[in-house]
DNA sequence: TTGTTTTCTCAAAGCGGTTTGAAATCGGGC
DNA sequence: GCCCGATTTCAAACCGCTTTGAGAAAACAA
């Protein structure tokens, strides 16, 4: 059933039955409840493409999502964030548009989006530093907002981030304030602005206290289970070991855990560990008791906030742009504690 | 630019430079040649609404991702499936719309897209038993694949599948064979088809061997980190607890590792674990040593295989039903051994 | 009654492509 | 030189919707 089958049904012209259907005010009540009835009755739905074309706006939002090569990892925050999308797409009668590229493509991806009409807008994941798609986007005049920042940039865009220099400060402080001075660092990859953001602020925290920090402690690396679980156990036979280790993923801290726990270590007591926590729906970090201590922001909250702020910049065609940070919580749990070493001399 | 404009340049019709781009042969190669060349200065290429209203053909698939509530758990298997998926759409030229609904407003959403004209097919994700969807898509002449099955429903329609009832028989008869009889079953949720038949492989290794199969010890939840959690734990303090578990999902094996850890035993020596294994990239299983003992199958290559069954089910405008049973390796790794107590009767 | 508003409805022109059916051009055979 | 078929190109119709600009009908005022 389409526009002009309906309107034959109803004996009306297509002008009406579609200002009756859109809400425009030149059209009888009467008129228009019985338009609505038919069209209900008769299951009829504007056919997009068609509306799409009409209108120039194509109700959709793209994600373009890269990998670097068909082996490599997805973010496991993804899908998180995008049910977190995907209630405000649902909410608005948006469409989300998903393309998983291959990094070098990436740019031809946004580029083709926009020359296709396909998009009224796109959401930037995984900035990294100096990241060469906002200038593109800009250049296309596509409306984006970014899901992090990007260092380096220093014109204006849309971003939403959490305060991850703040949030990795304060963990660190946390650390130092129980007496831990070895703190090693397994962050994400340093090319990652995410990554470099919280490195400063395991750095502001260090400095501040005029702490040394020992190279060999700091990992930069793609956020697996087994880089936690690696770079743990070799530093744990170190001479000298961390007394504490400071996590940019939770999946890299299960396998911290697994690394103490299979050294016959207790962690909480022998070893603290704090964790960043994207609050994953399927990894929960405990209830009422969390697992981990841990800095925490929910990455669906950031999706379901983010994609607002696309949308109400599109529908009121505000280019000025739009920022969002979110400041995240430092929970306790129970794998913290007092440093061992420094009780001791007490 | 637009191909009217595009076809000004040239000082050719729209036809011709239409015909020229979409490689019909009826046209000069001569022109052709200056016809792309002048499409790629001028980075020209065909609007998709356009296209799609004019061939009728959308060129994108649908995948509708169910969530029962906005504090419910995302598929932690989704993001690589989707990857693989989105590799296939990709090489095809077609688009991945994504749909976050809530359970009930499912069939609505399938009924939207397909009078809406958005996809030209759609795949089907977890589905249960007696999923009504796939009558609900027969009836609307949606072309769509299953990931999975659902049993219950008795005309036949496109899946691809893991041999799950054959997997967990096999691990089963891996951990009997090892001398272990009380084995617990960690399962997913039984109303979701693939951990009905899970649960029927693991009974029909048990009653194989006449081996009664203890309540207490199956399970059927969400599988999350602390689902594997709780309920070890709380298997673990029975007077006579299970001398193996047998998981579905190495998320949930992570939490019944912790609760074996947390409990002073050793995975692999007092308690036994094996556990299916999506090949998830960011959880990947140990390298050479894996881990834990798995019944292991990549779901990124289920996306992939999937989409391509489904594209070409599209493209060859063929509807009778596809069918792919993927079989599953066994892998063994280092959470398995002898069941310790019938070792020392010996 | 007539003229002026206001309210409602309509035909037709896009939106940017594809595709049909006809016309123009060309080369070759007689 | 003429005719025919093959090759190329074109104008126009169409996909299904929105929206403009105008006309018809109804309501109101003078």
């Amino acid at each position: 059933m389409n526009l002009k089958e309906l309107s034959q049904t109803l004996g009306l012209s297509q002008t009406t039955v579609s200002r009756a259907l859109n809400g425009y005010p030149e059209v009888n009540e009467a008129t228009r409840q019985k338009v609505l009835a038919a069209a209900a009755e008769h299951n009829y739905s504007p056919n997009t493409r068609a509306k799409s074309l009409a209108t120039g706006r194509a109700n959709a939002i793209g994600h373009v999502i890269p990998i670097a090569n068909s082996h490599e990892i997805v973010n496991p925050i993804f899908g998180d964030f995008i049910a977190g999308a995907g209630e405000t797409y649902a909410a608005n009668n948006y469409e989300m548009i998903l393309s998983v590229t291959e990094n070098a493509g990436e740019a031809d991806v946004y580029r083709s989006l926009k020359t296709r009409g396909v998009v009224d807008g796109v959401v930037v994941h995984g900035p990294k530093m100096n990241d060469k798609r906002i200038p593109l986007l800009k250049e296309l005049g596509l409306p984006f907002v970014v899901h992090g920042r990007a260092s380096g940039i220093t014109t204006d865009y849309s971003w939403l981030d959490v305060n991850n220099r703040s949030a990795f400060r304060r963990a660190t402080d946390f650390l130092l304030d129980l007496g831990h001075r070895r703190i090693a660092l397994l962050n994400g990859l340093e090319t990652m602005d995410f990554a470099h953001r919280r490195r400063r602020g395991f750095d502001d925290a260090m400095q501040a206290r005029d702490i040394h920090i020992d190279p060999v402690l700091l990992r930069s690396e793609e956020m697996t289970e087994s880089y936690g679980y690696q770079a743990a156990r070799e530093m744990l036979s170190y001479p000298t070991p961390p007394t504490a280790f400071l996590v940019s993923s939770i999946i890299s801290a299960l396998g911290v855990r697994r690394a103490i726990e299979e050294r016959g270590l207790q962690m909480g007591r022998d070893i603290s560990v704090i964790t960043h926590d994207d609050t994953l729906s399927y990894l929960a970090n405990g209830a009422e008791l969390p697992i981990f201590t841990a800095t925490r922001s929910s990455v669906r909250e950031a999706g379901r906030a983010l994609s607002q702020m696309l949308l109400s910049m599109i529908e009121s065609a505000n280019s000025t742009p739009q920022h969002k940070l979110l400041e995240v919580e430092l929970m306790v749990g129970q794998s913290t504690g007092p440093c061992p070493a420094t009780a001791q001399p007490a």
